[in-house]
This record gives structure tokens, C-alpha cells and sequence, in this order.
DNA sequence: CTCAAAACGAGAATATAATTGCCAACACTT
DNA sequence: AAGTGTTGGCAATTATATTCTCGTTTTGAG
């Protein structure tokens, strides 16, 4: 069982990757003075726990691998693998994170793409949801198959949503700049940009989860009619 | 492991709840015969294990209870529990139903109240996103706490689509009926009656999951926000 | 270069539940 | 009242995660 309070404590890593790639150079120093080493080599197998885990999931589509599996391919140890994870959750949690950070650069170079805050808007929304929708079906480029991980998230934002908005918080915040961006730009009237951000994020996000139910594929959502229906809903 | 396969086959009470309370007269007189009996005593066992399952969520506010605890609770035995389900999944599925029957039930009497097409419509989506909503905080009536319930469905969504489109299908229909009727009415515009039904459902079924990622109160999507949202979102 | 401490690998040991198997006792039909 | 199917009690099995033990190896300080 993963305590929640050991989290921050044990692991330095995990502290620095939400803040973003940017770590105060002081501290760095400091710590690299005994540490640079081990650290190098805990994350080489760290990576290679990681590496393992998401084969396995791109091979099967699935979460059910066993830890052994893990370890196994990795070429490491049980004893090894709880030593850098508190569990087989956290291992999932790791994964997620990193997905999320592949899914915040891949928005921003759409957004990018864009000039007009409306269109940002546009371009951030039909981007989430083909990123969620992208079914293992024709997974992209060289990018991990996403929807176990969406699945785990799903189940995360049951057991534990507190920690999962902390993983999306990069995201929310974006499509919230966007939104406050287009509303000064006089493209669109909210009130409550928060709660806006809230919708068009659900709509995106699970639109994936409601289309599996369809068998008809025209009645099918796609990214246009997410986007058509955010608009509209939001009024105007 | 619950095969699918087995499922219409040997369980006669499926289908008949699945298809109404309506079953022939004679095939009931001809089953009766020998099996009346007999199906009234397990029918009392199984609406035993079932209440101590809804007994032990409701106290518990989970659906991690074991099946030694719900045979205990209702005084039976395992050997008893899995001559009636294959597998506690099967148990949840079974207090899904219910609880979709209940909720159906519900939104019926709440549209039944109104007359105009377009409330019609709205009053089923803001009961909606009110029953999914019911975190267990208020519980209401004698009606049992739908939050682990929820939440199985949504594990259901991931793991077996199909399935829980089934059980859902009856409150699907009831939407796209009163979504064509809006339309009929010229109340509203839409092309196709089962996207709008799904993007409805979708609004009104997982807000309650989104708003659990909010802490400031103000942001939350209530009822009436999710009914403007769809009512603008659908255009017209 | 040498040693104590820390990390590691292999694999056994635990723990928790679900699911089954087994057998004697019971219940209901005929 | 015998026969057949149902039950209770409980041990056995299975599947995994997680922990523990014990030698081995690696690392970093001196």
C-alpha cells in the first residue's frame, strides 16, 4: 500500500518533474556533490523499469501486466522495482505522468500553430480530444499506446481525483489562459473560466468513453462536433 | 471469470427483468409448474445477497467489500453466493440494473410532469446529472448510495462497453425519444438524435466526475449550467 | 587499494481475495 | 419415506502484489 504523505518526502524526482525542467542550479550542485552518480544510475533503471512497463502495455492494450513481467524484461529485480516504487500504482502513476507531459507539448505545438485566440482555442480542443480518442487504433509516431493509460486515469479520478487534477493541473491551466485569452479578445463571453474549462475538458476528454457505446459510427463524436458543441454551449 | 457466452443462457431472470416486467402468461403458468417454488426460495436468496451488498456499500461507501462478508451479512454461504452469480462482478452488474431501474423510474416521473417538449427534455437532464450527482452527501429517499455504483459503471465503461450499454439503452432510448419530440416540436434543431442524445449524457452523466477535481465551490458545474450548456451546445 | 555500507539478484514467504471442490446435512417432490 | 437437488461449512486453489532473507556486487571514503 502506497502511503500518500511518503510521496513527497523520498523522492526528489518526482518534486522536480511537476515543477517543469527547470531546477535551481544551487541545489543541483549541492546535490550532485555525493549523489550525481547513484542518481544517474537509479535513473537509467528507473527509465528501464518505465521503458518495460509501457511495452508491455503497448503490446497487450492492457494494465494487467505483473510486476514480474516488469522486472523480468527489464532485467532487474522484484526487490529492485520496490525500491523505486511504492507499488504497482505508482508505477502506473509514473506512466501517466509522463503521458501528460508528452500530451501538454504536443497541445502547445497546435496552439502555437495558431495566431488568433478563438483559433488557439479550437486548435487546443480538437487536439485533446484526438489525443484521448487516438483508440490504439493508429497509435502516433513513435508515442505510447494511450488508452490503458487513460483507462488508469479514469480509475484514478475515482479513487484519488485530488491527485489526478495534479497531473492535469498543466493542462487546466493552459486551456484556461486560452480561455481567458479568447474572452479578452472578445471571441467568447464566460463568466466563470474556470467552470468553461471544466466542460470543455469533459467533453473532450471522455467523448472517447461515450463513443464506445455507439455501435453506429455516424453517430460517432468527432473532435469537430466537440469542438461545435463547446462553442455554441458556451454561448456565443 | 464470468464468460460471456453463458450469460442469456442459464439465467432466465436476466432477460425477463431485461425485457419489462411483461412475460408471457403461459410460458410463466408452464416454468411455474415444477420450478415455482423453487424459483420464489432463490429468488429470496438472491434479493438477500443482493440488499447485503447494497447494505455494506451503503456503510461503506465503496464496493470493496468481499464476498465472505456480504454471505455473511445476509447469512448464506460462498458455495450459496456463486450458485446464484459467477463472480462478484456479476453482483455489481446486478445492483447496476437495479439501480439504472430505479433511476429510470425517476427521470420518467420527472418528465412526466412537464408538457412543453423542451422542458420535457431539460427536466430529464438536470434529474440526470442530480442522480449521478447525489454524491452520497444527501442521500436521497430510501434509495441507496448511487456513488459506488457510479463508479462500477465506469470501470464497466472501460472494461465492457457493450455491456453497459445494454443496461443503460432503456435511459438512452427515453433521451433520443424526448430529443426527436424537442425537434418535432421545433424546439430544436438537431441532424442526428443519437449524437445529441451522447453528447447529453455524457454532459450530465460525468460532471459529477470532473467537479470532484475542483476545490473552489464556484467553478463546479451544476445542474442547470450542464442543461444551458447542452440547450446551447446543440445549436439553437 | 581496501573495507563497511548500500544496493542488488534470486527466489522463498506472506497476505488478500476470489473462486472451487468436497462432503455431510437438509428440504421438497413424488 | 426414498430420491434428487440444494445448502452450509470449510479446506484448497489460484493469482498477484508486496515483503523478507541471504548471499553477492558495487560504491565511495579514506
Amino acid at each position: 500500500m502506497a502511503r500518500r504523505e511518503d510521496r513527497q518526502a523520498d523522492d526528489p524526482k518526482q518534486g522536480e518533474l511537476a515543477e517543469g525542467e527547470k531546477v535551481p542550479a544551487w541545489r543541483q550542485r549541492a546535490v550532485a556533490k555525493s549523489l550525481n552518480a547513484a542518481r544517474s544510475r537509479a535513473e537509467k533503471r528507473i527509465q528501464g523499469l518505465l521503458d518495460a512497463a509501457f511495452a508491455l502495455i503497448d503490446e497487450r492494450g492492457t494494465t494487467e501486466f505483473t510486476i514480474q513481467e516488469v522486472v523480468d524484461r527489464s532485467k532487474q529485480s522484484l526487490r529492485g522495482f520496490y525500491q523505486y516504487f511504492d507499488s504497482k500504482d505508482e508505477l502506473l502513476f509514473a506512466l501517466l505522468e509522463e503521458s501528460i507531459r508528452e500530451a501538454v507539448e504536443d497541445l502547445a505545438a497546435a496552439v502555437e500553430a495558431e495566431s488568433k485566440p478563438l483559433d488557439r482555442l479550437r486548435a487546443f480542443t480538437i487536439r485533446l480530444h484526438e489525443w484521448c480518442e487516438s483508440l490504439g487504433t493508429q497509435r502516433v509516431r513513435g508515442s505510447h499506446n494511450r488508452v490503458p493509460i487513460s483507462e488508469f486515469s479514469m480509475q484514478l479520478a475515482i479513487k484519488d481525483p485530488e491527485r489526478l487534477a495534479a497531473v492535469i493541473a498543466p493542462l487546466s491551466r493552459m486551456l484556461i489562459e486560452l480561455l481567458k485569452a479568447a474572452v479578452a479578445d472578445g471571441a467568447l463571453q464566460v463568466d466563470e473560466p474556470g467552470r468553461a474549462a471544466l466542460l470543455i475538458q469533459q467533453t473532450a476528454m471522455y467523448g472517447w468513453l461515450m463513443n464506445r457505446f455507439v455501435q453506429n459510427p455516424a453517430s460517432r463524436i468527432t473532435a469537430e462536433d466537440t469542438w461545435e458543441f463547446c462553442l455554441r454551449g458556451l454561448g456565443r
